[in-house]
DNA sequence: CGTAGTGCTACGGTAAATGTAGCAACGGAA
DNA sequence: TTCCGTTGCTACATTTACCGTAGCACTACG
């Protein structure tokens, strides 16, 4: 928990400008994170359940980047337990929603 | 684990589906990949100045992303020199354009 | 010749992700 | 109560990825 601390404040890493899309392509741009908003745009899912869908990543990072998203705003943990999107999340995810066609037409 | 696979023939990092939207999130979601689409939205730039705009990122893994994208068709390399956006490329760009109002929004 | 610009790579050290295991807490059944 | 299964979350050793510095080969000038 203190790690995470220091490295947030120190800066976004590799991004000194302050800019906010730096920091919001930096946020992003770390293993799972773009994935696990993907996997939550539907319905909210349990850790065990996200964990499933993000073809068992290892629990370590997928908490990590849950922690981040969540200090971001993005996502949440509901009362009942499972996470979830919040709206401004939601928003975010509708953004790069796109890239699902692009990704279709693209096929590598 | 049965066996160990090389990177290579190892899905894209973290996909097993199949399904191009995961490759597509999984590429994107290396560290600087999404910031060097970013940086060469504009006019090309050589390997350089892309370090320069890229924050003095590391050659070695710019280079590496940099082959990346270029098999994935998204940046190509001028005959005269610099890296640019492909036509798909900047397709994909402005897909994910939108994110730079979110973040402006967003704000931290 | 030397100088300065390309794209690109080697290498040692550090930071991050993986994979396995397990924790405390809560909610039902038995 | 006790047992069982689930939740979110974490420890730890191993493996992988990235960083930072330096330098390569090549080309184009002067």
């Amino acid at each position: 928990m203190a790690k995470r601390a220091t490295r947030a404040e120190r800066r976004v890493r590799g991004s000194r400008t302050g800019r906010p899309i730096m920091a919001l392509l930096d946020l992003l741009g770390r293993r799972w994170a773009l994935r696990i908003l993907w996997e939550l745009r539907g319905e909210p899912l349990t850790s065990r359940a996200l964990r499933s869908a993000c073809d068992e990543a290892s629990p370590t990072v997928l908490q990590a980047r849950l922690t981040e998203l969540r200090e971001a705003g993005f996502v949440e943990l509901g009362d009942g337990g499972g996470y979830g999107l919040t709206p401004l999340g939601r928003e975010l995810c509708e953004t790069f929603m796109p890239l699902h066609r692009f990704a279709e037409r693209w096929r590598r």
